[in-house]
DNA sequence: CACAGTTACGAAACCGGTTTAGAGTTATGC
DNA sequence: GCATAACTCTAAACCGGTTTCGTAACTGTG
């Protein structure tokens, strides 16, 4: 649709033949210094870009990313974690000179392959969040390289990015017996997820390194909005904690609301630590303690080892584990 | 990269030309019936689907849509408000069974032509947010069809998506005001962007209809994380507003955690009506009264409009209009 | 000066599709 | 029975690039 310069024009106008123009293009040797020289000049003035479609039908390279992004079916769904990973590999993607197509599926709902793969628009795809384990075999046998990012489940024999969550956890369960508290609760959204899992062993860990008693009464796991049931939950009974951890800042979030709708206080009456660090943490009052992950980062990396695996198809697959980090703020409470 | 079966092969197996299949696949008349039918199987059984650099190279159409994303520099960029609206351009794409190529700016770097324009991989863009009127008339100069959503500015002959923004800040206020509220102020993000400008008109209109002065000391506006020192400063003064209207939620939540701080409750001490009604508006405690923008139906006009500028060329820009509507919750304290 | 080795360039094939022009076959009209 | 029309199908050109290979001009050597 959108008209431009070819390359055979550019070439008639150089007053060479196409080839020469292709080779002053892409630094091949087979060209005098004046002629490139005077070719690149051209290019320049026309504002010539050559046609990825010319240069993908032969080279069989597209320069496209494909990213498919799972997001929750609940409403929720514009869970800001995601979106900052989204925003860590859009910008990997553009600093290495390539395109990003972008797929949306639920983790239900997945439609097949999707279509940019169908099509061979990518040279490699990258899969945030929990698509089922069905669909990324089925993509895998599509033989692309693709790299997971935080996934729902392990996955033998393929890249991955994840982050440090069970030493995480342990660090924000040892801050809290740090401060003084021994009952501590333990809340989480879909356990069946890795990450939440590993975030309970590094919680379990913590506390059996401590040589606290871990409560089962204090534990409530389900769906990412279910926060506020869980602390409402723990609040009622008679033998109360002193702290939870929360094993996402989203769920600590409906845990601050609960608690404010019992007429109590964070960190006044229930101390809370988060995990991932949304900015939702700082806007709320009390500003929420949480363990912060690097988002953008967990995103960027994940381009790196995709391209890896792109320009090296004998590369082993690459598993990231991005460190996390204790952010201190203000909802727990120094107990003694 | 990906291999997969080519329309010579397909022939070749077929045993008839290449011409011909390319007919069966695209519904052209000039192919018996029986001949159609048997290449149709072929297809299904060998699961082939054209490659479209080859499609495109010939018909000048990429069947892909570009989405250019302003995110803003602060970090709480990843502004969940857009995030629903690119939700609603992905779905409306994927309807249309097209791809969607996707890049994010920011307001200040802007790097030019986006990559994906320039190498003519898009047949129309859709510009979602806050970018600068230079860039949208360099993206406008390449004569591409675009549609723009929420811009900053009204920009001339040009498509938009936009929300009834008047009309919102309008019900908001007279709903505060039929609360009986009559000392009401009004906080917002960068008074700069069109959005927040229609707003506060909104708002000034409703006070004047119902004949109540405005204290220009109850406005302060400005940037987007700015809600917390507005609220603060409107709190200290020994004139005090009973409501403020903001203009969007996240300056609200931020005038929760200021009243918060104070010590002071909402709604009991500042009833507060935002604009947006981003999911955190339900996450907290009270929860928020707003108006409720319809994002995904922003995206998805918009999606729909492009698609009828790429389709015919001669077609005017189209502007359209998504309403809004109060969700009443529990921020506002009736008065009286 | 004859010969081989470089160097710089262009012609042509190729990638995977679509489209056009033409050819062979069958049906229709008179 | 013959000219014409209507159907099917194919070969070839084309889209915009890259790559291979042949060749002409130049360089260096004995």
């Amino acid at each position: 649709m959108i008209k431009s310069i070819t390359i055979n024009e550019l070439a008639k106008i150089a007053n060479v033949s196409k080839s020469t123009v292709s080779k002053a293009l892409n630094d091949k040797p087979d060209i005098g210094a004046e002629t490139k020289k005077r070719i690149l000049d051209i290019v320049q003035q026309y504002d010539f870009s050559p046609h990825p479609f010319g240069k993908g039908l032969k080279n069989k390279f597209t320069e496209n990313v494909g990213v498919v992004f799972c997001r929750d079916m609940h409403p929720i769904s514009a869970n800001p974690f995601y979106s900052r990973v989204l925003e860590g590999v859009e910008a990997e993607i553009a600093f290495n000179n390539r395109n990003l197509m972008l797929q949306f599926v639920t983790e239900e709902q997945t439609k097949g392959i999707p279509k940019m793969l169908r099509e061979r628009q990518v040279d490699g795809l990258i899969l945030i969040g929990s698509m089922t384990r069905e669909y990324i075999q089925l993509i895998q046998s599509k033989d692309i390289p693709i790299v997971l990012v935080d996934p729902k489940f392990e996955i033998d024999s393929c890249s991955q990015v994840v982050m440090d969550n069970e030493h995480g956890a342990f660090t924000a369960t040892q801050y809290l017996i740090n401060m003084g508290h021994k009952e501590i609760g333990f809340i989480s959204g879909d356990m069946a997820r890795l990450s939440f899992k590993q975030r309970f062993t590094g919680f379990l860990k913590a506390m059996k390194y401590h040589n606290l008693p871990v409560n089962e009464d204090y534990i409530s796991v389900g769906g990412m909005e279910k926060g506020y049931e869980h602390v409402l939950g723990l609040l009622k009974r008679k033998n109360k904690p002193t702290a939870i951890f929360s094993s996402n800042d989203i769920n600590a979030q409906y845990g601050y609301k609960a608690v404010h709708d019992l007429g109590l206080k964070v960190p006044d009456d229930l101390s809370i630590v988060g995990f991932d660090d949304i900015e939702l943490s700082h806007m709320v009052s009390p500003q929420l303690t949480t363990i912060r992950a690097y988002k953008e980062e967990l995103g960027s990396i994940a381009v790196r080892n995709l391209l890896k695996l792109v320009e090296n198809r004998d590369q082993r697959p690459i598993t990231s584990v991005i460190p996390v980090r204790l952010i201190e703020r203000e909802s727990v409470r120094k107990i003694n």
